[in-house]
DNA sequence: AGATCAAACTGGACAATGTCAACATCGCGC
DNA sequence: GCGCGATGTTGACATTGTCCAGTTTGATCT
């Protein structure tokens, strides 16, 4: 990509892949600015320009993984007809986007790096957010149930985040039991399966 | 508590105890072993005679993290008879753990930052794992349902994971809605409801 | 076209951090 | 008593994030 000129082109993007390539390699924990700098072939201050500082950095790529996740989400069920195989597509959807882009998946729930208050990651987030919340709704009407949508949708987003915290526990726990773990594919569909019962059966209470 | 002697007596514990310190008041993001050795009064060097380094504190502190919630798993599932009520009473603890302990389930989950392979970590974790298995366990085999153990505590585990993890941003969606956030505990409930009627209904399927 | 000027980028400085090595001090067992 | 390992300290070093003053670049205006 045109080699050594002084200015770069298209900076920005060039830092948040470097970004996300150091955190899938090295951990959050041991991020640092100025290899990404490195890696991206400029000075150590270059990023500022763009940024102001690392934590403006990482706020961009959370706001690109809400992107990732949106489009994803919207292919998803733009594929599917069927509102409940919607919600399932969505889910493997949601957690192939954790498996694929494991650096935006990581900043994009750690408040503690991110300037939460960013207008940008705040719209980000709705806009991902409201592609589940249509398709619960969807699921709701077509089949005359019972639920509160925001209840629902916060059931299904819950489950499918913290199946993606978890993976790493889960597959020790599963490893100590002597068993050997599933795809995690098998883990979304029987956990959709099993979130869908609920959401069926939530109004037929004792 | 016995001031300025050379050797602090019980340092291992009060530098976990400064490290939560702060880790909730500054976040995981602005961590520094230094500021934790001036918080309990002691040398910058003097973690690493108990810890090895930063890494070994975390570790010790996740450790401990598990500790409490088997602790606090316990004593809600004690507390209770009936097998649907612990679970529930189960996930209100489990999200408090996570309320009053902020720091340490930060850093139980954050596979980075601290040594999985402990064996310390493993054995704290399998143990707070396993009440919520055995509660679930009771549940199925109280009231007779053909659910796979592992998996629905798979569900109740993720979603209260997920919850912990969502909870800031699903207190941003409620306010962009324009609804106020329920309490967490309501949030817990309803939830908990939810995912009590998939686990019940799981075996009744088309 | 040539001058101008903000945006893009560089390099050096500074305080703060994690870890290492060498040294000091305590307290327990012989 | 007295050694010796566990516990803590001081000093050093490379690395980090951010600030500041300068350079280079390319678009805009006349």
């Amino acid at each position: 990509m045109t080699p050594d000129r002084y200015h770069h082109g298209d900076l920005p993007n060039a830092l948040r892949h470097a970004a996300a390539d150091v955190i899938t390699e090295d951990g959050l924990g041991r991020f640092s600015l100025r290899e990404v700098a490195r890696r991206a072939g400029v000075s150590h201050t270059a990023p500022a320009h763009h940024f102001g500082d690392v934590r403006g950095l990482l706020t961009s790529l959370a706001v690109e993984g809400f992107d990732h996740l949106y489009d994803a989400s919207s292919a998803a069920v733009a594929g599917e007809s069927d509102p409940a195989e919607r919600l399932a597509t969505m889910g493997e959807a949601y957690v192939a986007i954790a498996t694929d882009h494991p650096a935006h998946c990581q900043v994009m729930f750690r408040t503690d790096v991110v300037d939460p208050d960013d207008p940008a990651l705040r719209e980000a987030g709705m806009r991902a957010h409201g592609v589940l919340r249509d398709t619960v709704r969807d699921l709701v009407e077509a089949e005359g149930l019972h639920v509160d949508i925001d209840v629902a949708a916060e059931l299904c987003w819950a489950t499918m985040q913290g199946l993606v915290v978890l993976e790493p526990k889960l597959a020790l726990v599963d490893a100590l039991h002597g068993m050997e773990s599933p795809p995690t594919r098998v883990r979304v569909r029987r956990l959709t399966r099993l979130m869908l019962d609920g959401i069926r059966h939530a109004d037929d209470r004792p």
